[in-house]
DNA sequence: GTCTATAGCCAGATAGAC
DNA sequence: GTCTATCTGGCTATAGAC
């Protein structure tokens, strides 16, 4: 990486996002990091001691940068509906922007069972309550069909995220290129609500 | 692992799946395998010659345990409805069976962008393309609501696949304990065909 | 086929000069 | 703060006895 005008500690850790974004702890290479961002080991470990703490850091901040935004739209005084929508446009442009993050955290997660202890704290910590009593409400009041609030609301997220989880899957299989996978996720930004609201919205 | 009477070469692949599953190509190490396998770490190189064949031995097994069944029920003589109902509910199981499987194959898929070559066969392929031609005639016939037919294939995937993914945050979030959190994976075979059945019925 | 012992390498971590 | 050089441990893989 070339050289500018920026805080060694930032070009590390943006060294390292990429690497552990794309092999992940157990794979990624200190060596490969350094590389990438135009330094040496030593300056590595300089900097955050080892190997270990230079991932909690990259991974804390993955978590940072997505849990929040999901909770603000959970939490929104917004009516059910326009919630969804709302969640759907938001999260699709921000895995968009981030298409390695959902693989990144479900890896490690799946990688590290004590990861709830080690890295949710009461702020980085997704909160689906206020949605999940919203719609519970909402099937109460027969303005939407009656379902499980959590059924729902996995389902939401897994629209959302499992094309890209599965991106690579997707265009291995079906030929699809990048800039054509990224007009698929383009119109999910729409489609996705409209599947979601469809679905349970009741019928007379 | 205790011995039993059955070939070490099946014991060996075992033992293998668990690990690799587990911990995934780079995480995995040759002693766990050897030690759950009850035997040690050079009848291993016997019988696969190095990790990286042992763990391909592993991952094709996956595919070929999953693959198949998926294009039975894509390419199944079914009206569509009936088709994502069985759809939805045999790959259920299957993930039930086999929770670490989606994630196993995602992680490697992402690690391993040669993969298409590496392991899809011309049996061994993922083939949605009876099901997309499906869907786009009964879109025509007025029987379904206008959709992209690979949009629809994605979100019927990935409302199957993507709890047994996102497994261990939910478990993490929610609290909910893995014996809740089956019951939620058995309500889900009957949930997610009717979700989706519903999301795309055309309103009178 | 199965074992013990060990070779050989690679990657994380550190020492110490500048 | 940043570098080069090196240590150390751990892991894959092999040699060779049984």
């Amino acid at each position: 990486m070339v050289k500018v005008d920026k805080s060694t500690e930032k070009t590390i850790l943006e060294a390292a996002k990429r690497v552990f974004h794309e092999r992940g702890l157990a794979g990624a290479r200190m060596q490969q990091i350094a590389d990438e961002a135009g330094i040496n080991k030593a300056l590595l470990h300089y900097y955050f001691r080892s190997k270990d703490q230079l991932f909690k850091a990259v991974f804390a901040a993955a978590l940072a940068t997505v849990i929040p935004q999901i909770n603000e739209i959970f939490d929104a005084d917004l009516p059910l509906f326009e919630k969804i929508r709302t969640f759907a446009d938001r999260y699709t442009i921000l895995l968009m922007q981030n298409p390695y993050l959902p693989g990144f955290i479900i890896q490690e997660i799946n990688n590290n069972p004590n990861f709830a202890n080690d890295y949710l704290t009461s702020e980085i910590r997704p909160n689906p309550e206020k949605l999940l009593v919203q719609i519970r409400k909402e099937a109460e009041a027969g303005n939407i069909i009656a379902v499980n609030p959590l059924q729902l609301v996995i389902s939401l997220l897994g629209l959302c995220v499992f094309p890209f989880i599965a991106a690579e899957m997707i265009k291995g299989v079906t030929g699809v290129t990048s800039e054509q996978f990224n007009r698929l996720m383009e119109e999910r930004r729409k489609y996705v609500p409209e599947f979601v609201i469809n679905a349970i919205k009741p019928r007379p």
